[in-house]
DNA sequence: GAAATTATGTCAGCCTTATTGACATAATTT
DNA sequence: AAATTATGTCAATAAGGCTGACATAATTTC
């Protein structure tokens, strides 16, 4: 019976979880990926084609097996996807030079063209977010949410160049 | 022709975007919710029971166009989710004390347990991520967090329990 | 050189979470 | 009494995942 009752009082910060912070990647994952998903509705594009072109830009020349690891989906959730950008014009595959079963995938000027529209307003958010902030948040909140990364993953962080690297 | 040749150059921090942060909110959030998830799965439900219940836990006695706007989520994808979850014993409603069309969702305590047991490996990711950090950085998070957020939706985070509330 | 393995592609079917539009009911407001 | 509001429900659709099965070509192994 008392199973059944309506509990009246809210979860606090007092019973020990951070909501604050739980709520608050909430709410700015949200608005963070809405950017990119309104320019993405256009071009009859979803999510799923901006984690495959961003990744193809990020890491020209990866292998469709790179890319299911990076992504950690299925090889037939990738298929439909990536071969609506190939067909589009967006990414072009081309055979391994050493071994000539893999693709190589590289963005197109069209694929790298959208790749910096989607990913423009993101920063313009982080930019205008890290203005109000203090000097070194900006260092704190990239530490934070590399150690938010499962450790075993984080190698994965570390491939992507990060610098110029011509 | 040349627009359909391959790029073969990465997009790097040269190209005036911040990918670091970008990508650190990526893998994260990916990683942040995977931990719910896994216990979802235990009880036959995804992530949308989990919102619905969370917000339940933090504001009972919200109603049913409350939660509508806080998920923003159309009514008719609430449905299914809310049913089951009422159907299942986590969450119970109450007719309008004022407005009698009004259905007040309150959480049982079978559904305070499963949002606190939710809530729990978030909250020791976040500890956990902390505790590498400098003093300080919690807040700067949290600050930066709260940025990121649409302006005019900052309000509804306002609304939630911060402290120690009865 | 034959056999096994690997990288990729593709077909068919299913699930979850979301959407829109339409309509029903009960309660409140005008 | 009529209009509006809060909620519930039905039907159809779409995106983005999943699994299992099978095909093909290239490489590796024996």
């Amino acid at each position: 019976m008392t199973d059944a009752d309506p509990i009246k009082t809210p979860l606090t910060l007092d019973d020990g979880v951070d909501f604050a912070i739980i709520e608050h990647l909430f709410f700015a994952y949200r608005d963070f990926t809405a950017d990119p998903d309104a320019i993405l509705d256009e071009y009859g594009f979803g999510r799923a084609h901006h984690r495959v072109l961003h990744f193809v830009n990020r890491l020209p020349g990866l292998t469709v097996a790179e890319l299911l690891e990076v992504l950690r989906i299925t090889k037939q959730s990738l298929a439909r996807v990536l071969k609506q950008l190939i067909d589009d014009g967006y990414i072009v595959q081309i055979p391994g030079p050493r071994d000539r079963r893999q693709r190589e995938l590289y963005p197109t000027q069209k694929g790298r063209d959208l790749a910096l529209a989607l990913a423009l307003p993101q920063s313009r958010r982080i930019r205008a977010a890290l203005e109000e902030a203090e000097p070194g948040d900006s260092a704190a909140v990239e530490r934070f949410l590399r150690a938010m990364v499962n450790p075993e993953l984080r190698a994965q962080m570390d491939k992507l160049p990060n610098g110029r690297s011509k």
